[in-house]
Parts: C-alpha cells; structure tokens; sequence
DNA sequence: CTAGCAACCGTAGTATAGTACGGAGTCAAC
DNA sequence: GTTGACTCCGTACTATACTACGGTTGCTAG
C-alpha cells in the first residue's frame, strides 16, 4: 500500500505543500490520517482528486469560499443537479460583468491613448488631462 | 480664505475619509498643513484635485502602486509626455490579457453549463464532471 | 548509528486596498 | 461653559490567497 505524502501530493496537483496545508486550514480538505500512528500523513486516493477539483474551479474563476460551497454540494448525496447549475450560471454572469467593465476600462484607455501626441512635455499630455478632469 | 477640511476634501472627492489617510501613508497626497497652528488642516487647492486623479486613474485599471508612479512623472517637470502614453499602453494590453482569460473561463462556464440535464441528482452533473477532470 | 531529508505544526509575514476604533484635541453654537 | 460635531493620529482589524520560518519529529540510506 503506498502512501502519497504531502509532498507528492503537491506535485500531482501541481500545488505548494504550504498551499495544501492552507487549504486544510480553510476546510476545503480534510486532514488526512497518518497509516502507521506517527509519521507522514497519506495524501492519497481522494485527497490528490479533490486538490484538482479545486484547481479547476479557481481555474474557472470560483473563489476559494465558493469552491468550499460546491464541495459541500458535491459531498452532500441529497444536491440536486440544478443547484451546482445555478452556481456555474451565477458566476459566468459575474465574470461577464467583469470583462464588461474591464472592457470599458480599455476602450476609455484606447480614447486617451488615441487623443496623445505622443511627444513633447506634459503640457500637451491628453492623458494626464484626461484623469485630471471628472467624467 | 476657506479652508477645506478632510470631512469636505472626502466628499468633494467622493472617498471615505479614511481612505484620504490611507492614501496620505501610501505617499500619493502629502498631508497638507494646518493654517491655524493646531486644529484641522487644509485639504484645499491641489489636493481634491489629486484626489480626483487618484479616483479617475482607479476608474482607469490602475493598481495604487502604479497611481503612485503616474503622480511621480506628473510631479516631475522634464517627463515627456511619451512616458505617460507607455505606461497607458501597458495597462491597456494588461487589461486586455485579462479580459481574455475571463472569456476563457466564461466559454468554459457556458460548455460546462450547457452539457449540464439540469436537473436530478449528482450523479448525472456534467459541472462537477468537468472540475474532476483535468483539462 | 548517525547524517540528512521530509513532513509536521503553529505562527507570522506578504500584497492589495482599504475600514474601524478609541482617546485626545479643537471649534462653534447655545 | 458645556454640548456636540468634527478632526487628529496611531494602531488594529478586514478580506483574499498564499508563502515563509523555525523547531521538532520521523524515516531511510550508508
């Protein structure tokens, strides 16, 4: 029977050991037991699988508070489908509301940028003339 | 000869008073001087006026560090007005590098979302299916 | 048997951007 | 001449997501 140490662990999922034992601290997994009494704990079977879920879902832009509820929905037997759906659903319309500021942020830069000379001092900075006014 | 206080500076400038003393410690206002000897200080002329830039620049995608610089070069008489342009350029590429790992991840959601029966129980949620699974 | 590497664990520090608290001082009105 | 509002200032706390440190223990190879 092999044991995963922590260490492994953290390579499989490709994570910092300090970056697992936070999690731990955070609830999002569980300790592991240690097989002979004392010694390294068995970061096996489940625990490498439940890492990359998170991964994943940080990777799809959940925070790690989320990631704790949609592993509480997915330990729960009684969680229907339509609530996991919810969530995704839920966050997709949040990070679209993100890129959509984001998206106006970039096209107020693209103007500013638009209307520099791009040479000479300060005096003619449209830029700077830009952030200095309201609105 | 008005004086403005913080309390007045914070709402013509729209910030939490706190906030102007936080931006007093981070360096990106001076903390002005009190007219009177004792008591409040003067937080006219200049200073909304900084606020203000401050609050634009934050409209604009910039992280307070990078405010901080932008008022340096503003402070600075020989900067050219290129040296700001660059700066601008810069963030607007980073915000677009940004913009597009959401809409990565909101392309995903949708593929995640749209595999998903949406209803029944876990067994059948293509959601947690796809964090499971690597890539 | 001992050297050395990992793991263990609690605590503390990092970065970002604030927000809150509490005691002391000041100022104007009543 | 006291009340109330506001300011001053340092310190501490919030949230998010880690990362680092240092002492101790356990395991394994030579």
């Amino acid at each position: 029977m092999k044991v995963l140490t922590i260490g492994q662990a953290a390579k499989l999922a490709a994570l910092n050991i300090e970056t697992i034992r936070y999690y731990e601290r955070k609830g999002l997994i569980a300790q592991p037991k240690r097989p002979l009494g004392g010694g390294a704990r068995d970061y096996g079977g489940k625990t490498v699988e439940r890492l990359h879920f998170i991964s994943q879902a940080k990777e799809h832009g959940f925070s790690l508070a989320e990631i704790g509820e949609l592993l509480e929905l997915r330990d729960e037997p009684d969680t229907s489908c339509n609530q996991v759906r919810a969530r995704a659903i839920a966050k997709r319309e949040y990070i679209q509301s993100k890129i959509e500021r984001l998206q106006h942020m970039c096209a107020s830069l693209d103007e500013v940028v638009s209307q520099c000379p791009g040479s000479g001092d300060l005096s003619n900075c449209s830029i700077l003339e830009a952030l200095e006014n309201r609105n």
